[in-house]
DNA sequence: CGAAGTTTTCAAATATTCTTGAAATCAATG
DNA sequence: CATTGATTTCAAGAATATTTGAAAACTTCG
């Protein structure tokens, strides 16, 4: 078992917690052990990347694919990066589509080779652009919707016109208010190829 | 069903989905009839919020919580908070402890009563910047030692210094220094008093 | 069109995370 | 300092989320 994965989630049956251990980098001839260190470092590169990811509410393992995708820096098949990450290959395909919806990977293919290909965008301002907007799609604009929604629908409540009705639609457009703000900024900056964050960044770091 | 939580995500043995249903809530005198659409609405927004709240990683009760005393915007009581999320003592207790931690609820008492009572930062901003504040230390900052340690490590390789490792560490790099950028503007932005985010809003608001 | 190679789907299995509830701890009170 | 009321802890249980694997569906090629 010489390419495990960077982390290690499934128990194996046996007592064998160490059995990854020191007994494969150094092996191989010249070539490989120059890539060893590198691997390793990727490995924990991408450990690290997950665990960030879980506790924003990405899936590990689609984290997992975007790192491995990212550090490499080229295009990799389904079967590469189920080996290399030791998933199964339905697990490769849903995280793949995942992070192709996402805009952050995008397929490719190689002339002479039927296999799909994919690769990670390389440029961090893009990459966090993309998952910016991402997000903002699917988890921010809905919440305004609905939030917006309330807001009217509270404020055509016949039964109290007292004080606590007014405090209430004011938090809920306090609330409505910020967010669309940040969510009106966030298409300006993240509407310019990618740039935009990077520019909102410089611009910002100069100013206070 | 009049009170039952904003999402009753615990289904009762028996096909009773209105087991917890209209009996407690409408049957007081005037001033609950008025109370009635103003409830409804705040379980729509803590509804929504706990939503949002669970797709970026935050235990749905944690943020049901805190929405509940943002929206109710008044000190409550862990009985009643119990009560009206239908939630159990131990949750309500270590869901206000997370929310103390990340500072966006404070405790407070009441003179003659011996009970603890917690209420929800109200103004908009400070509680972005409070949340901002609790997940770049908790999540951001530890990727980005991370990130650093990685880099070093993979810097000190003697086996390759071919070109591979050069990408490989630009890569880190690249990653590291645009979080770090993020990291650094935001703690500048937090650190005044939380309007350090109203303010940076503004700022790029009016800029491109 | 049929065979071979590839990808997608999805129900079942697994793993993770969250919640509960009751005992333990803590704090105020008389 | 014992009693009562309130809060915290935490192991066990419940619910949710993720992964697998094998069958179905595509696709390309001969």
């Amino acid at each position: 078992m010489s390419t495990a994965a960077p982390t290690p989630r499934k128990s194996s049956s046996g007592p064998d917690g160490l059995a990854v251990s020191g007994s494969e980098l150094p092996i191989g001839n010249s070539p490989t052990a120059a890539l060893d260190g590198l691997e390793h470092s990727r490995d924990t590169f991408i450990t690290h990347w997950a665990e960030m990811g879980s506790s924003w509410g990405v899936p590990r393992s689609v984290a997992e694919v975007h790192a491995l995708l990212f550090i490499e820096g080229r295009a990799m098949c389904a079967d590469e990066i189920m080996e290399r990450l030791q998933v199964s290959r339905g697990s490769v395909s849903m995280t793949l589509r995942t992070l192709s919806e996402w805009g952050i990977v995008t397929k490719t293919h190689q002339r002479g080779d039927r296999k799909e290909y994919f690769e990670a965008e390389q440029d961090v301002w893009n990459l966090l652009s993309l998952i910016v907007r991402a997000r903002k799609r699917r988890e921010l604009e809905p919440l305004l919707a609905a939030l917006d929604e309330t807001r009217h629908a509270a404020n055509g409540e016949t039964t109290a016109s007292d004080a606590e009705l007014k405090a209430h639609i004011a938090r809920l457009d306090s609330m409505h208010d910020a967010l669309q703000r940040l969510d009106r900024l966030s298409d300006r900056f993240i509407g310019r190829g990618g740039k935009g964050l990077d520019v909102a960044v410089r611009v910002l770091s100069s100013f206070l």
